[in-house]
DNA sequence: GCGGAATATTGACATCCGTCGATATAGTGA
DNA sequence: TCACTATATCGACGGATGTCAATATTCCGC
């Protein structure tokens, strides 16, 4: 069988899975105007599932790959991980709307949610 | 007197400080080509400094003040925490090269470090 | 120099986070 | 149905993180 799943879709992602304008990310600029304590969090939400070096190489390895996609096989030994924790920072990636997990068979395959980490950096440029 | 504490200075944060381009932040862009352990791991640290809603406000409400500048008994009462955790938060973001500080007489005035934020933002954008 | 005000530092505490081994789940092919 | 493979989940552990009260430091005005 072949199944997709979408990231989880909240009221912060909604804007990026549904439409073509994933700039609306959450706030206007940080710098413009104060935000607000519930736009604070929802945006450190996203920022911290990136804060992590082996996030950060997973979400690299998985957008320049054959595809722009890649299973977790594939992602074990380039980060030099166990299995089990390779599976849940993909987990915290696709949770956040970073990545998008479709399985094949026994694979999983994880690829880029398009726009999303520009919809991330939206917020911190000025104009 | 009046003295001026800039950021922490590091090997990452030297091309902001120094120049005039804030582009170089430490790595090209993350889905061009896999990033590596080490820009990883620097990026990574930037990004954790800034995912915190505290933080995230602190920037927030210091780059709307008055002068693009506040002190931190300007700050304790709108985020609603202690002035250590205040002055706690303050310093990650000043050694992460997003706040400067510079002291005049009893208070310590925090600014925007121009182009940190865009900096940081960089990497995440695809063009 | 002294008292008071603004800020920084310290120490303690609870919570969160990254990691692993062990195990469970799901799919494939014989 | 039965091994085998790929992935997810669970439980545990050590280390990092956010918070506060108490204290130290620095500076001003008298």
């Amino acid at each position: 069988m072949t199944t997709i799943d979408l990231p989880l879709v909240t009221r912060e992602t909604a804007a990026i899975a549904i439409g073509s304008a994933p700039d609306a990310a959450c706030c206007g600029p940080l710098t413009r105007e104060t935000i607000t304590p519930a736009d604070a969090e929802a945006f450190a939400r996203r920022l911290k599932a990136l804060a992590d070096p082996v996030r950060l190489r997973l979400v690299s390895i998985v957008a320049a790959s054959e595809g722009h996609e890649a299973c977790v096989c594939d992602l074990t030994e380039p980060v030099g991980l166990s299995q089990p924790t390779v599976s849940h920072h993909l987990k915290i990636l696709t949770e956040a709307g970073f990545l998008s997990r479709s399985k094949r068979g026994t694979w999983a395959y994880y690829r880029l949610v398009p726009g999303a980490l520009e919809a991330v950096a939206a917020p911190l440029v000025s104009v």
